[in-house]
DNA sequence: GCTTAGCGGTTAAACGTTTAACCAGATAGT
DNA sequence: ACTATCTGGTTAAACGTTTAACCGCTAAGC
């Protein structure tokens, strides 16, 4: 790979010094320099086919326009829906992204938060596994702006933007409630993550609310390695028995599907015996036979915003701003099967 | 933010000169510096809590250890999973990866591959949309490492690793020949990507080696700006009249998704009626009523393969590999409901 | 006639690394 | 005793930018 050209070899063709080419490509001191010579450096350039190194800016000014993003999974479509959004928000104010995946695991979130900081990223966008507490604190130490989504930690204060889970789950719960259903049961993720932990309260201050009996063993808390088959006993001993419910939120999407797909295979009519509620939208429910509710969570609101504020905090070193959006209920009902 | 601790800190504390303790740091020169003076530079790097700024290494190694990443829209499943795939291959090998998104937009993609190039990735794995060859001529005239995935243009030798479309609709066909199927549609794209012409041929020839007529109205080609009313005008002309065909080959899966569920709200009985071969995965047929097949794409081994190529590639400047993957017919049959 | 300001540029240092070349002193080989 | 090699470091240039400070000249202000 022959060496590209630099600002030192248009000024060497066109005679001038490097600083003027560097002043006049980047249309600085504009007044300060003659039309004409201007005119010729600026078609030096193309006719070259000068590109900036940015490499080697970035290190003279310290800024490398580039965000760091760490998600759960890439590959999960709440991830990657997010990250489009933050690509295309980004890439509006010239920024560029860099993403990874922490897959639930603090360990290896720490990893990637360091090297992220080692590439001078300007900022980070981050979803944090639980028991992540501490890389918060690390980087409010080293004063790198950054903006938590989806995920955060109550007792820390830094700039957030996420659903309020809370307020979503009892939405969710006042409308089965609302719908007649006396007996609710939840499945959810038996994990520390704040998000979930505030669905979970969300569901119970529902029930208190309508003073409906909430009983401990209405809500069955799966391991998410065993997932499939410790789903599959939720339904059992939730749906079987004497007094089976009637109702049931289940707290993230994965969890909808394994516990549909299970659901699809036992005597049960959707929805005169049991109504849904589900958490997020998700297309593998596109085809589901019979209709149920789920919260939608502003993605792109979330998305843009995460990435607003941190352009912003960025820029300005300025105040912490925690946003928690409300989630929309849908139903969804099935078009007809001839 | 104070700034942070470089080598020229470490230096002045231990009273060396910056170029050893670069040596030590790098491990480079072990045997040419005391083990017990290498020792106190290590502990002050870590009391001072050192961390590389690769910015400056990149400036001067000329090597950012970063790869840049183009799909078409990285919200799309197909290209997250890659997407994941990549970045796990990559880090292995220590290499950082940066996306973005062309929309199936060569102008976009023109200036996606500009700004990566600005910023001296050390090579690019790319799945260009349509009218790109051009940018490939660019590239390869940068001299600058990259794989195409997904997609590739015929005439122009360059690494790739893709489906072998061709093969992976002919094997759909003849899966539909083979179930007694005499009439066969297919409902593509009206694209002229590659990938997508290829499945139309494989489509054709199958026909043709089973002496089966071919008659042009049996493919429609829709645009994918008015995706659903032209899938759902297709399947129509498809499906009605005195002659409906008894089999449909998708050649994408969002066209699936919108066909079979216009097809879910005719009086058409699937498999019976239609027998339906797809391409690709989706979540989205997750719960769809009826058994259908579909074209698996090796995902894992894509990506794996693109990456591994384009890291020989960046580390010896070597011959061209080019990879047609089968594809795998897979069949799907719904859990019975109740 | 003397200072001041504007004009159109140049000089040179700096950002934080890497790395080839060098160097002084000690030891070894012949 | 003289050269050669080894040991444990240092010097200094370079990567490609940016940018504050400077410079010589002309024209204007008073």
């Amino acid at each position: 790979m022959e060496r590209k050209v630099s600002l030192k070899d248009i000024a060497q063709k066109v005679g001038v010094s490097t600083a003027l080419v560097s002043y006049v490509l980047n249309n600085k001191r504009e007044n300060r320099v003659s039309k004409e010579l201007a005119q010729r450096i600026r078609d030096a350039a193309a006719a070259m086919n000068y590109r900036t190194n940015q490499v080697a800016r970035s290190l003279k000014t310290n800024k490398t326009y580039t965000i760091g993003l760490i998600v759960s999974d890439i590959a999960n479509p709440f991830s990657s829906g997010l990250a489009r959004i933050i690509e295309d928000e980004a890439e509006q104010h010239q920024y560029t992204v860099i993403f990874s995946s922490s897959d639930e695991n603090a360990g290896k979130s720490g990893k990637l938060i360091d090297t992220l900081l080692d590439r001078q990223v300007d900022g980070l966008i981050i979803a944090l596994p639980a028991f992540a507490e501490h890389q918060v604190l690390y980087l409010q130490q080293q004063q790198i702006p950054f903006v938590l989504v989806d995920r955060y930690f109550p007792e820390i204060k830094t700039n957030h933007v996420a659903l309020d889970n809370y307020g979503a789950a009892l939405k969710g719960v006042e409308y089965l409630i609302k719908a007649g259903r006396k007996r609710i049961g939840m499945i959810t993720y038996d994990t520390e993550v704040f998000t979930l932990q505030e669905r979970k309260r969300g569901y119970t201050a529902a029930l208190k609310q309508h003073k409906l009996p909430a009983p401990k063993n209405l809500v069955k808390e799966v391991n998410i390695k065993v997932e499939k088959a410790a789903v599959e006993k939720a339904i059992q001993t939730l749906l079987s028995g004497p007094d089976p419910v009637d109702g049931l939120l289940f707290g993230a999407n994965n969890l909808a599907v394994a516990g549909l797909k299970c659901i699809s295979a036992m005597p049960i009519k959707i929805p005169d015996d049991l109504m849904i509620v589900n958490f997020d939208e998700t297309e593998a429910l596109e085809f589901f036979h019979a209709p149920f509710a789920y919260i939608k969570q502003p993605l792109h609101e979330i998305g843009r915003l995460a990435t607003r504020l941190l352009l912003e905090a960025i820029e300005k070193r300025n105040s912490i701003t925690q946003i928690n959006l409300e989630g929309e209920l849908v139903l969804k009902v099935p078009s007809m099967p001839y």
